[in-house]
DNA sequence: TAACTACCTTTAGC
DNA sequence: AGCTAAAGGTAGT
């Protein structure tokens, strides 16, 4: 058994900079929850091989790291956390640009979004898997394929916290076909082929120092390169370039940014029933035209507003007749 | 070239 | 209770 070593500390990042409910659980990433222990809140997951408790403080953000001593990490957390939570980005000046750039983007303002920077491998796979999926499945697929193919971390909370795999993990001795039926067989559906697929590309284009190059290449190129793999669109290339890439001027444009853009951006589109290509491109550059290098960022903000559970509260009919 | 539709599976909403 | 539509889309037609 693997010894799980314990580490504590804290980030600077005040909360008024950063909402870790819509950062976290917001479907950026799928492998945080909400631990509702009393008095605080806390946040609970697994990011670059470490589960992570943290708790958000008006000052700054307190973090335990458990990490397996067999599962390789850097091992100084603070420097982890806060490139993962991309702490040096002035967000409170960023939204000031943003709403002098759109009067509409005011209203959407009221939370803070940050925007993980997220490993490539696992970002590519969720959201292979997220094409005509919600947030609840897409969680669950990921945290199967954890306690398949990765390594075990230990038990918090009563709940076994594991790895996400590598690349070799997933791979190991199976074949293409065999990877495909195994993710088949755990429901993953018509994306089971895709994944398999694009891992053996991602394999022969070189892994690792593939994913380290298209960080490199400016943000077209990599987005090029990325739709060349089996299974990935120009939608799921945006997710990937902007949330593990860095390149920050990608704008995924999916059904709920699509809707919005209808009602508040582009009212022309309000006939349209389908994301074509010519429309994806359009919305894509019309908020990258708006917003400029880190029109992405703005974006997940919208998307996030946008979220059903990060609505407020309908009132019932009942309530609405009684105002009448 | 651009727009339409099948596709795995789950589930919220009738 | 049983059905439909929609869920962070993509690839083939």
């Amino acid at each position: 058994m693997a010894k799980v070593v314990k580490n504590s500390g804290t980030i600077c990042l005040r909360a008024e900079v950063c909402d870790l409910e819509r950062t976290l659980l917001g479907g950026q990433s799928f492998r945080w929850r909400k631990l509702c222990s009393e008095p605080k809140v806390k946040y609970c997951g697994v990011a670059l091989n470490t589960y992570w408790e943290l708790t958000p403080e008006a000052e700054h953000i307190a973090y335990e790291a458990h990490v397996a001593t067999n599962n390789p990490t850097n091992t100084n957390f603070t420097s982890l956390l806060s490139d993962y939570l991309r702490a040096d980005f002035d967000l409170e000046k960023q939204q000031k640009n943003w709403m002098l750039a759109d009067e509409k983007f005011k209203k959407f303002v009221g939370q803070p979004v940050r925007m993980l920077s997220q490993e490539p491998l696992e970002n590519i796979i969720c959201f292979m898997c997220s094409q005509n999926n919600n947030i609840k499945r897409i969680s669950s697929m990921i945290q199967w394929l954890c306690s398949a193919y990765g390594n075990k971390i230990g038990l918090f909370n009563g709940q076994e916290e594991f790895t996400f795999p590598t690349l070799k993990e997933l791979q190991g001795e199976r074949s293409c076909s065999q990877l495909d039926a195994e993710l088949r067989a755990a429901k993953f559906g018509y994306r089971a082929k895709f994944i398999a697929r694009s891992l053996t590309e991602i394999e022969k284009l070189g892994g690792l120092d593939w994913f380290e190059q298209l960080r490199r290449l400016p943000y077209m190129e990599a987005r090029e390169a990325l739709v060349q793999l089996p299974g990935i669109g120009y939608k799921v290339a945006d997710c990937i370039c902007l949330m593990s890439l860095n390149h920050l001027q990608a704008v995924p444009i999916d059904t709920h940014i699509f809707k919005l853009a209808q009602r508040h951006y582009l009212p022309h589109l309000a006939s349209q029933k389908t994301v074509t290509s010519k429309i994806y491109d359009e919305i894509s550059q019309h908020f990258q035209q708006l917003h400029g290098q880190y029109a992405g960022w703005a974006q997940a903000v919208l998307f996030c507003a946008d979220l059903p559970q990060f609505q407020p509260k309908l009132e019932s009919n009942a309530a609405k007749k009684r105002k009448k």
